[in-house]
DNA sequence: ATGAAAGCGCTAACAC
DNA sequence: GTGTTAGCGCTTTCAT
């Protein structure tokens, strides 16, 4: 194994040298930094992780604990992951997988070790049994997901309810006046899942604010647990032209059911989605994608920011994007309005 | 932070004892282990990750290179990676997460670096260009897929040739004699995917063995092109009564399209499926799963193998469990010969 | 069955 | 702008 001192002698050079050109924590002259470069790739050198880590009490390492178990969209998990580990490597750093049920040991371990310098936990639950060890712990954390209480701790996330809001301002736009917001099961709500209740409070707002009417329905994720839903939604509010829709394995089968209940999309009945983006635009819906990038690449920054000692925002909430596709336009009556106009 | 001295001082032992009743590696009275334990416990001590791996060579960590970007099935890498770090864990390893866009340098820095002690590289291709390190490189690893040549490498899958043998073996027993393979696009035969290509062959060999009739098709992920591919198929092969399918997105697709072609399944047309083990238990379809969580710890086990410097054969391949569900029955054709007798 | 001591390869004062 | 040196916290000979 080639070390820093085989680089030294080869470049002519001390090992603190070697050292400094690689960090760049003191000014080197041109002329040495480069012989010693020249040394580094002719012997092809790589610094010790592990003694790095000791001498310089920072492995570099950043622990990203993922749900594996849980009833999560899995393709978006994936993309959170792949842009954590991306952004981490765009800031010298390296990845560590950790499972949720490792749990809060599984965090004590790793800090407590030095294998990792912070610690970024997906998929936070309102009242999540990590929280104590995350704010006792001395290694910076973020938190992708918002707990109940963010204090001491520093979150990022969708801003649902913005998002909610964005869906009803669309439709509203549109002319649409009744509206209906189709939101997950209702154990989604009671566990505290956070991002369901607070889709369903911008969508509250927003129908308040517009003077609209509207009303939430939890919905099963089964085919028929859907339909059921949907007929009985037609049936209550028969003036209904819009359909919001924060579910994401029903997003394609409701489509479906509206067409089998004769009503054509957009034309009758307009759908907005709140869901992944590759969901929400397979099926040429009109929504707001889960900015799964966005997430992943913010959380990193957060992290390096507090390795840096910077101090961050508790709560960093990412504006929410409507992307028009072909699920929604303006609302019958008020295209009959101006037809009559015409 | 609580260093090995200090649980030495509070145990009033050297730090070398407590070092060995960590690492087993020498016979410790049971009363000074007991000692050591309580202290280690005491204090919260955990061992500082650097610094064994400075002085041990073993950083107790191994690598796992994702396939982000591919076109496979996420939920299914998603289930590889969880079982590996559950087995590593097990292993007491920890995990670090790559992705294949850091390709070849990146296995060089994490090896050179000693990073990890060793790296599992999924979704390997028939001619990958990260071969060549790979088999260079000083650590252990072991790859999830096979290599047109695994000479010098350590490889686990699933037995491909095995699985399409088993589908056809099975509907040859519930006697079918016309049968066909629906397999993945054109594009994924040319490009080296090694398994569809396996299939493929199991298939055939299978059909020959047992003088049956059988052809493979190519088929498009699209329900359109998988529409056109049946409307063919059964046209062409007016006498077929089953279908393997090899090609994760049309299985469900599948199972409509024949109904709507008219065909009622298992009763006209038996289907068998070779895919992830949620797709094909979801639509209730007879076949062969994808073993995500056997061909992650297998991988897990040969890398551990190796570390401690055991031989292990280049190719290990999964058996496959065909599992018998409500998509397969007795061919048509030998139930009327059946009624015939009686 | 236990202890003492010599590194493991690197970083960061401290010197000049 | 560069060199010298003292650790970082642990494992593992070597010694008893």
């Amino acid at each position: 194994m080639v070390k820093i001192a085989d680089v030294a002698r080869h470049a002519r050079v001390s090992a603190s040298t070697v050292s400094y050109v690689l960090s760049g924590k003191r000014p080197i002259s041109a002329e040495v930094k480069q012989r010693v470069q020249n040394s580094i790739t002719a012997l092809g050198y790589h610094p010790h992780a592990g003694a790095r880590s000791l001498a310089s009490r920072r492995s570099n390492v950043i622990a990203l604990v993922v749900p594996l178990r849980s009833g999560m969209h899995v393709p978006v998990l994936m993309q959170f992951a792949a842009s954590v580990v991306t952004s981490a490597r765009a800031h010298d750093h390296d990845v560590l997988l950790l499972t949720q049920d490792e749990g809060e040991s599984g965090l004590r371990r790793v800090a407590g070790s030095s294998l990792a310098d912070a610690i970024i936990v997906m998929d936070v639950e309102l009242d999540d049994p990590r929280l104590p060890a995350l704010r006792e712990l001395h290694v910076p954390s973020v938190l992708i997901g918002f707990p109940a209480d963010t204090s001491g701790l520093t979150c990022v996330d969708l801003d649902f309810v913005a998002a909610g809001a964005a869906c009803v301002d669309h439709l509203h736009e549109l002319g649409h006046r009744c509206v209906a917001l189709l939101g997950s099961p209702h154990a989604v709500y009671r566990r505290g899942t956070g991002y369901a209740t607070r889709v369903a409070r911008g969508f509250r707002d927003a129908i308040a604010r517009h003077d609209m009417t509207g009303s939430t329905h939890p919905c099963g994720i089964t085919r028929e647990a859907m339909a059921a839903t949907v007929r009985d939604l037609l049936h209550e509010h028969p003036d209904l032209t819009g359909i919001i829709v924060h579910n994401e394995p029903i997003i394609g089968p409701l489509l479906e059911e509206l067409r089998d209940c004769g009503r054509r999309v957009p034309d009758d009945m307009s759908v907005v989605a709140i869901g992944p983006d590759d969901l929400v635009s397979r099926f040429g819906v009109s929504g707001v994608a889960l900015p799964a990038d966005a997430v992943g690449s913010t959380a990193v920054e957060l992290v390096m920011a507090k390795l840096d000692g910077e101090a961050v925002p508790a709560a960093t909430m990412l504006h929410p994007i409507l992307t028009v596709r072909e699920t929604t336009a303006a609302a019958p009556l008020s295209r009959r309005r101006l037809k009559e106009k015409a």
